[in-house]
DNA sequence: CTGAAAGCGCTAACAG
DNA sequence: CTGTTAGCGCTTTCAG
């Protein structure tokens, strides 16, 4: 059995309080007393017991971290950034998948309230989300901050990336490039990949250069999704000369599907992703993107939720909002090909 | 505030038991009382408070996951393959990352245990693992399995790949590819690397090749670390015609320093790596790998795990061992070119 | 089948 | 400065 507070006082012939108190380093303990009872929970290995500690002061000291996908490695990176946050003040974190399937990740919410974290930070896989229709969550009041995707018209704490500029940045690049058929492989719907839409349309419109609609297909979530969706732009009467797309893995299958189908990367099909994720560079040619900050992104999530946690004030609805950053790799460079 | 049990007895004019014994479906409680309960409790949102559940049974239903990176997506495959067998059984999974750091994983280890939870699954990163060093662990008996990394020596339950048949597999499929000057980026002390070595030998003296001790060269854990090792493999005044890398990460990173020499993969050098990571068929070039079949290994440890936990009797070490899989891609097919 | 008593290990609030 | 009295919300044990 581990040693609780009670063994060290009567071992040491005080109450319990003292004990607890000096552990704690409360003020009103003598020196003396703090002394003896830290050398003697030394000597017994005394750990406290957190659940018994949480249950007297409602504080867990746990936060939830719900993502839909860990294998994508910009979540991967968001996760370490509020841990690397966390962590120091004493937080443990919990994390849990949804593979982006909206009744997983109620029920991972649910289940994180259930065990009372005290906080809680989302990258939702919820079309339009509504914490308010969980009844756990509303009667328990937990904070949390919403990462990456903000469900239009919610209102709530928000740490993301500018996702207009992002689409434009993106977008402007290319055409900068000299491509003129620039196509957009979007993200599903519950993603942020409106904003990114529209920064993409407002590129082209900037540069005067005419909208299709048919340029604009989704790829939804599986690893091959970026694949097939380009062999699909590929077979459009007018094949597009540059592809924008939402994000790094899909950009990695466009990438496959253009090279497989006999044709180059830059040459033929200029390609730039978003996200910039670790591998980016090795990748069959080196991927042109768009950093997000994944773990700046992380830590700032991680730090507007321990405001909120440790105010007594709910401050709802915060807005951090991180600037994009273009990172021009092969797989975009066309301006060389045409000196 | 939260609903509690006793707000639907009073609510009812029952017992608080009565309540709690309905809630879990005891079996002694009339089917009219518990519907009558079930129903108010929904009414209500109740929801069970684990703090307090957890205090009385000592049971948590966490388990702790500590792992040295989150990033390689080697041990994202391995936490997702936990959760996944984990999750239906009502455990929640607490993943925290060391980033290969000994002090951080103690660290982590105490924390987790601190907490109660009720197992452990650790790809250790210390040289020689000593749980019983940890007070707070022998203290409690927390049940834990290793994976991935079996410290020599010690006793452990423990769920891997066989990794001198994965060392003799990849040498053996170089070898067989023509290469004869065949050396081996290994992994630091602490990993699992001394099996893989020795793999990496007997296939050598299998083939009647001799080892060369210069062949073997450290790549530390660094992202950049394959890269640097593999430009120091290129400096030998005999400079190797085959590398196999003992992560496909290190055999990215070795990829891209020979192709920044000006030498051809697989031509050249050819390379393989192991782990078969998700985008290692979209690297620079198209990576052959020895798969470990990451998400298997997980739920193998995930159920050895629990079956500790749930046994009464702690009858420690068993083994689970994975067979490894040969899978060629470009980075090493060199048959073809010698047609 | 139902309930009263006791306690899990710790802390907040107040007395001495 | 130290200790007492009450819980936190739930479960286990044992009487009714």
């Amino acid at each position: 059995m581990a040693t609780r507070m009670k063994d060290i006082a009567v071992d040491l012939g005080v109450s319990l309080m003292t004990v607890s108190k000096a552990l704690r380093n409360h003020s009103d303990i003598s020196e003396e007393t703090r002394a003896r009872v830290l050398k003697r929970a030394r000597e017994l290995n005394y750990e406290p017991n957190w659940i018994a500690r949480s249950l007297a002061t409602r504080r867990t000291y746990m936060v939830g971290v719900v993502i839909p996908d860990l294998m994508h490695s910009f979540f991967a990176e968001v996760a370490k950034g509020i841990a690397r946050h966390l962590d120091p003040l004493g937080y443990q974190v919990v994390i849990s998948n949804t593979d982006e399937n909206p009744a997983a990740e109620r029920r991972q919410v649910d289940l994180l309230v259930a065990r009372h974290i005290d906080g809680l930070i989302i990258a939702t896989a919820l079309p339009s989300w509504k914490l308010n229709a969980h009844p756990a969550f509303e009667s328990r009041a937990t904070p949390y901050v919403l990462i990456d995707r903000l469900p239009a018209g919610l209102e709530a704490n928000y740490v993301g990336v500018r996702d207009e500029e992002l689409g434009e940045m993106a977008t402007a690049h290319l055409l900068a490039q000299g491509c003129r058929r620039v196509a957009h492989l979007r993200g599903p719907a519950t993603a942020n990949s409106a904003g990114r839409v529209r920064g993409y349309k407002r590129a082209l419109s900037r540069a005067g250069v005419e909208f299709h609609p048919e340029y604009v297909v989704q790829a939804g979530g599986g690893d091959m999704s970026g694949f097939t969706a380009m062999q699909h732009l590929l077979s459009l009467p007018s094949r597009p000369d540059a592809v924008f797309c939402y994000n790094d893995p899909v950009a990695a299958g466009a990438i496959q599907a253009v090279l497989e189908s006999g044709l180059q990367v830059p040459a033929d099909v200029a390609i730039i992703g978003a996200g910039n994720v670790h591998y980016s560079d090795q990748l069959r040619v080196p991927l042109s993107t768009i950093d997000q900050s994944s773990g700046l992104l992380g830590e700032e999530a991680a730090g507007l939720l321990v405001q909120c946690i440790e105010a007594k004030t709910p401050a709802k609805h915060s807005h951090i909002l991180i600037p994009p950053r273009l990172i021009v790799r092969d797989s975009s460079r066309r301006a060389a090909l045409r000196t």
